[in-house]
DNA sequence: TATTTGAAATGACAAATGTCACAGGTTATA
DNA sequence: TATAACCTGTGACATTTGTCATTTCAAATA
């Protein structure tokens, strides 16, 4: 197997190779910035690539996007800190194939061998923070909006008028306007529209 | 290391069963919905869930949410099969910690390793799709929105009425009205809130 | 130069929206 | 029982919104 690692710490790179050769990897190439890391996997046979996310002066996830420009099917893991967790959702959208912590890295091979498997690794604790970033969005009941009104807002959500709303609720028209008139006061904003927003700031998920 | 089993072929938990005790796994569980899985749950001291995401009557997510009600470190490993993969959100959310195919049974002990070690695992085929999803989203260009259109879509989505717009853009307010009619007419919308909707929906990203 | 295109504007009009006051009904809860 | 909270409804009213025809002006193009 064949891997490339990316860092910017001649030690960390030292000591990652140290314990992937100890784990029995043939073959460890090293490089320090993107441009480096790059010429190397056009060139050699990378079967998967080990990056900080964080370099000197450049983007963990830039350079993890232009390999897997060059290269679709590249397998990719970063190697983040705690503090870097804000960056999770870029990574999956580029196509990273695993996001861990350095602080796990007991369990690194074993998740080396689970994307050379083809999956996807990520640390639980990163998603952890992602699951609770998703529940501050969604406290639907810090407002105290009825089930009733909660319905109507939905239906604002898709872009009913009064008169598709009061049909899909079975409720008359004068209704539907009093249970907007009263949301808007709740919640504090001027018109449907604004509602729609709300929603989708708000109270949206998946 | 004890795992539980749940699904409602006795022939799948079977097999199951014989592939994970050839791999050396000395107590396997076995239950064929979420009740049972429960009480198997609270009275053994399960390491781990491996669970098929469709049972005859129930949803597997919902099992799986019961589980980690009960107890939220819980590691729960769902199968899927090719046309479910619209629940990953759902299971991510909820607090899974693997999603992977049965197709992919080869590296399943290795998934199990990998999330006993703290860590997460989702199919890349799975993820594909995800990605898929995300991408077709992004697609501002398919509509021929101009320039400044797209600034009134914008403050649009802020909740801005046409005043607001006005002003914001140094514009007259017939002139928003204008280019809002416009909008409706290239988007094929009704109303300002469908404008919101349609933004959320599709040019929204992050 | 003449023509076309795009951005911006105006005014008039109809329809949709939001506000308000009020009222009847149900269901919990004190 | 009284009270409160919620759901539903009506009618009148002012405002906002969306449509449409038409105009002006500048810049690009034939």
């Amino acid at each position: 197997m064949r891997i490339l690692l990316v860092d910017d710490d001649a030690l960390v790179l030292k000591s990652l190779e140290m314990i992937l050769k100890a784990e029995g990897v043939d073959e460890v190439y090293t490089s320090k910035n993107g441009e480096e890391a790059l010429d190397i996997y056009k060139n050699y046979e990378i079967d998967l690539v080990l990056q900080d996310i964080r370099l000197k002066d450049e983007n963990g996830i830039d350079i993890a996007s232009k390999l897997l420009e060059y290269d679709k099917e590249a397998k990719i893991i970063l190697l983040t800190t705690f503090k870097d967790e804000e960056y999770i959702n870029k990574a999956i959208k580029v196509g990273v194939k695993g996001y861990i912590l350095k602080d796990n890295i007991d369990s690194l091979f074993q998740s080396i061998q689970t994307v050379m498997a083809g999956n996807m690794v990520l640390d639980s604790e990163v998603i952890k923070d992602i699951k609770l970033l998703d529940q501050a969005k969604k406290s639907i009941e810090d407002f105290d909006i009825t089930e009733r009104e909660l319905d109507v807002i939905k239906l604002l959500a898709e872009g009913m008028n009064n008169k598709e709303i009061s049909q899909s609720l079975y409720l008359s028209e004068g209704t539907v306007r009093n249970y907007i008139s009263n949301l808007l006061d709740k919640l504090d904003l001027r018109d449907r529209s604004q509602i729609v927003v709300f929603y989708y700031k708000n109270l949206h998920n998946e």
